[in-house]
DNA sequence: CACAGGTCGGAGAGCGCTCTCCGACCTGTG
DNA sequence: CACAGGTCGGAGAGCGCTCTCCGACCTGTG
């Protein structure tokens, strides 16, 4: 024990847990039981140990522990993207647009608690896609959240297949038994045929999201279904890719081919965004002339003018549910395959 | 060798380097070194190898390979938040943000190309940060990218002493030897201020983000800075937190004390949003009676009507440096402290 | 008092890799 | 032919933990 600090230092290296047996003077299994709380250890010892863990500055390496364990403390969140390649721009627009970061909240809120870290990793190649299976079966991370993008994608089954804990975020492209979280899409894209048949729209757009995306072709069904059983049995429609500016685009289109639209729901907030630009240039009112039902209730539907009625979508809470879903799985590997789905709400503001 | 598929099963377990060692009919090292193309190895020999590991279905284990190399082709992205606790809602509003989304997004696509994964973790309280920076200190990363929040934050200071590579992005409140990556935040500010007075401003104020976040003094600072320059030695000014809310409030604050205000800088695109709202209610024209500058050159800034004039900020860019110079950082222990600052430009729309 | 049954600490193997060191062999030069 | 110098594969230690197994000791009961 020196006079200055009380410290032990053991060399250049980071105290380990033998350094800390030897000081307490009891063996490794004995500092490893007292770390870890596990079985009485006689309070004496305990102290001694507690003591020369203080003194050397004792931290765990995780990485051993792992190693053994099968435990790592870590859930990763991938992001699949089959269909584009390394420096694609396409990434650089998702994690700029709210989705990522509010799934990344959502699941945070619920890990941070149980002192989970989470590892974003993308994959894009048949090779990342092997290498990560292969990964993550060497318990590299403790289960994953898949969120799937455009186009088919094997990778959710070949999660299920390596027998790793998986959850997706939004439901699985085609059956797979995996374990997922969703919103009832076709339910939301129904309160909004409600919504605009119900304020008396006689000729109602829709510009739609990629028809490939499951919560796209959910939201042309259930909107498609439900303006039938209005008597809509005729629904124009025009499909962006949920930028701002497809949306634009998409609305410059619906007008040149039907003046007299007087309704239009839009598939997500960003794109009905880009739609009441395209209304304000042709010099349409919203919603006096065209009533707009946006989708998402994004932060971006409260800054528009006029302000968004758009469909709420609990994002936050969807990922809390799936990151509470992932760790019961990883705790209980004979749970059966579960879904969990939301219930999305109207929100009704000043745009329709 | 099975007739079916040619695997051989190694029991229920992965197969591991000994596994394929056995099979391949040479020692561990032999194929360590072929795996991972360490020294020459006779050309027989490494095609026996590959064939085993064809074989086997062989994949490294990460963790035990990190163990003893020290590496874990990992870096962390830590979001310091050293005034919250678990569970605070500031933190749904931050990943909410595009700022989170943008800053991973120019990460990964540095990283993503060297196959390196990101590891999200927060901080809130002294032993959360205690732990990190122990772990970190164990190589449980390669690396961190610490991303700064309102107040003192002793992080840096500590990643510093402990030795780990670290880069900031946005400088430090208070001088630390840290790497960073920062924006010119004040000559972003003259920019707005010599616009404002440019387009013949009279009485000109702002509408600040909180004076204890680094690049919110600092856009203060260069915007009182340059107004004085001009001549205009008083400058109203209300502090906001950057919500839309606080800039709608604080635009209704200044208009109160200052009826006859025809210019404003505001210190982020989410408060002008906010302004440009308040201004509306108010009855003033946007930019006829109130000319508005933000900042950030945001995705709301295109969106906002009228669309917002404001200060470019190129984040995905200054993340993707970041990323770089931590690299370089951890290949080369002896690299000097270093910062990189980024030039803002003005993007000239509607509202001045 | 004898002995069954429980409690608790230590020894040592093991998780799956890398890396150093050594020795066998091979080549070229005087 | 002798020997220096280089190349390359294998043995075995080691990274820092956990966990099983065993034996010492302690308690309570017939």
């Amino acid at each position: 024990m020196t006079a200055t600090s009380g410290r032990v230092p053991v060399g250049e290296r980071l105290p380990t847990l033998e350094d800390v047996a030897r000081i307490a003077g009891v063996s490794r299994a004995t500092v490893s039981r007292v770390i870890n709380g596990i079985r009485n250890v006689d309070p004496q010892l305990h102290k001694m140990v507690w003591d020369a863990v203080d003194r050397t500055g004792y931290v765990p390496n995780r990485l051993a522990r792992s190693l053994v364990t099968r435990r790592t403390g870590t859930i990763a969140l991938v992001v699949s993207d089959s269909e584009s390649h390394d420096d694609d721009p396409f990434m650089g627009r998702f994690f700029a647009d709210p989705y990522f970061g509010r799934v990344v909240g959502g699941l945070m809120s619920v890990l941070r608690a149980a002192g989970i870290q989470l590892a974003l990793q993308i994959v894009g190649t048949e090779q990342q896609r092997t290498r990560l299976v292969g990964d993550l079966r060497h318990g590299q991370a403790d289960g994953v959240v898949v969120l799937s993008l455009p186009g088919h994608d094997p990778l959710p089954r070949m999660l299920t297949d390596a027998g790793v804990p998986a959850v997706m975020i939004g439901r699985p492209a085609e059956p797979v038994p995996i374990n997922y979280v969703d919103l009832a899409n076709d339910t939301g894209a129904s309160l909004a045929a409600d919504h605009l048949v119900g304020r008396g729209c006689q000729l109602v757009g829709m510009i739609s999201g990629p028809a490939d995306v499951p919560a796209s072709s959910d939201r042309i069904a259930g909107f498609r279904r439900s303006m039938a059983r209005h008597g809509h049995a005729w629904v124009p429609q025009v499909t962006g890719n949920f930028t701002q500016e497809s949306g634009e685009r998409a609305m410059h289109e619906l007008l040149a081919a039907h003046p007299t639209l007087d309704g239009v729901f839009v598939a997500n907030d960003l794109m009905a965004l880009g739609a009441l630009l395209a209304l304000r240039a042709a010099g349409r009112e919203v919603p006096g002339d065209v009533a707009v039902v946006g989708f998402d209730d994004s932060s971006a539907a409260v800054a528009a003018n006029p302000a968004l009625t758009t469909i709420r979508h609990p994002l936050e809470d969807m990922a809390a549910e799936a990151a509470r879903l992932l760790m019961t799985r990883i705790d209980d590997a004979a749970m059966r395959v579960s879904s969990v789905i939301y219930e999305p709400t109207l929100v009704r503001r000043q745009s329709a």
